[in-house]
DNA sequence: CCCGTTCGTTCACCCAGGTTAATAAATCAT
DNA sequence: ATGATTTATTAACCTGGGTGAACGAACGGG
């Protein structure tokens, strides 16, 4: 039994104990070495994974080749391609472990057999699709009024522990500058 | 019976008659003018709006009070704060009426009860969440690989016909820049 | 139809971040 | 330890968007 995912979809949804068992077992976990990729762009995101253990970042590329971090995802989040993943389109960003990680991954048509063999199933998938939104919504508005010095400041209350696990040029990336600017706003702030 | 709703939520989840009934009882219409607002700063989001005509602007405001437009809904699209709506906070974000517009709006507490109440209830909130979810994400996506003259770009195509309905300033505000900039760049463009 | 207001464009100047490249610091493997 | 590689900082120069203000165009109410 996958304890960690099944107490994180107790604070969502009522389970009886087969139907944790149930779900328990369309969780299959993965190994990821640093570096490996969970989701590579081009192919169809065909899973959910729940990370048990280590990091991930997606990973978004411009034209020019350039890589842009958008976003992390740590032990005991979620992680997955949703535009891809639910309509089965190839996908334009991918997912990289940054550290070793292990990821309980459920398929496409095991998650939809989710949704209706388990009772609370499409509730659980409402809520926690209710919860990634919000995330999304809230990076939406702080890249709409926040300048890159706010956004490095509220990375760093956000995820505090994320700042001795991550590059430098990961959290630049997502704040929304090249290195050489993060480097001038965090002289700035050593005032 | 609110036909335009009913045939949106069709194309999602299947509803026997006495639910279709149900279901456009609990939303009321509520007429508004231009300018008006569904939805104040500070507010707490008490309902989701499904527009039956008209078009509304999502509005942020900065702290030098300078306010920031960052998406728009149109007839037959929904609108609502989620982060407010889902767990009662007060709004970090106003929605305004650009035009006239009808809006059909249902309270939290039946939105509630349209997921217990309606078999497939539940599957319409994860199915309608998931959409905006991706909506949210592209925008992300967008805000963090283009630049401004490629995202006006984009939103010309995206939006063909809302360009006629919208002041350019707030294009140019969801476009991430000020007014005398999306001229520059119309400028370049017109070449 | 006219006046007042709002809206879009343009100009001049400024500045934060981009770019390129060099250097320094930290990390890693042997 | 030590040398190689990766990562972070710094410097000099460039650029595109911000700012404030002026001007002209479009719009709406009376």
């Amino acid at each position: 039994m996958h304890q960690h995912l099944i107490d994180n979809i107790s604070h969502l949804i009522r389970m009886s104990e087969e139907e944790k068992e149930w779900i328990s077992s369309k969780f299959i976990a993965k190994q990821f070495n640093k570096g490996d990729y969970f989701l590579r762009e081009g192919q169809i995101c065909r899973e959910v994974g729940f990370i048990e253990s280590g990091l991930v970042r997606y990973v978004i590329t411009k034209e020019n080749g350039e890589e842009l971090t958008t976003s992390f995802n740590k032990e005991l989040e979620y992680t997955c391609n949703y535009e891809s993943f639910l309509d089965h389109s190839p996908t334009k960003a991918s997912i990289q472990c940054i550290e070793p990680s292990v990821i309980l991954t459920i398929s496409y048509d095991d998650l939809q057999a989710l949704y209706t063999h388990v009772k609370e199933g499409e509730k659980f998938g409402r809520l926690a699709c209710e919860y990634q939104y919000v995330l999304a919504i809230r990076q939406l508005g702080s890249l709409y009024k926040q300048d890159p010095e706010q956004r490095y400041l509220q990375f760093l209350e956000t995820y505090p522990d994320l700042v001795q696990r991550l590059p430098q040029y990961y959290i630049s990336s997502f704040v929304g500058v090249k290195p050489p600017s993060l480097s001038r706003i965090r002289k700035r702030l050593a005032k």
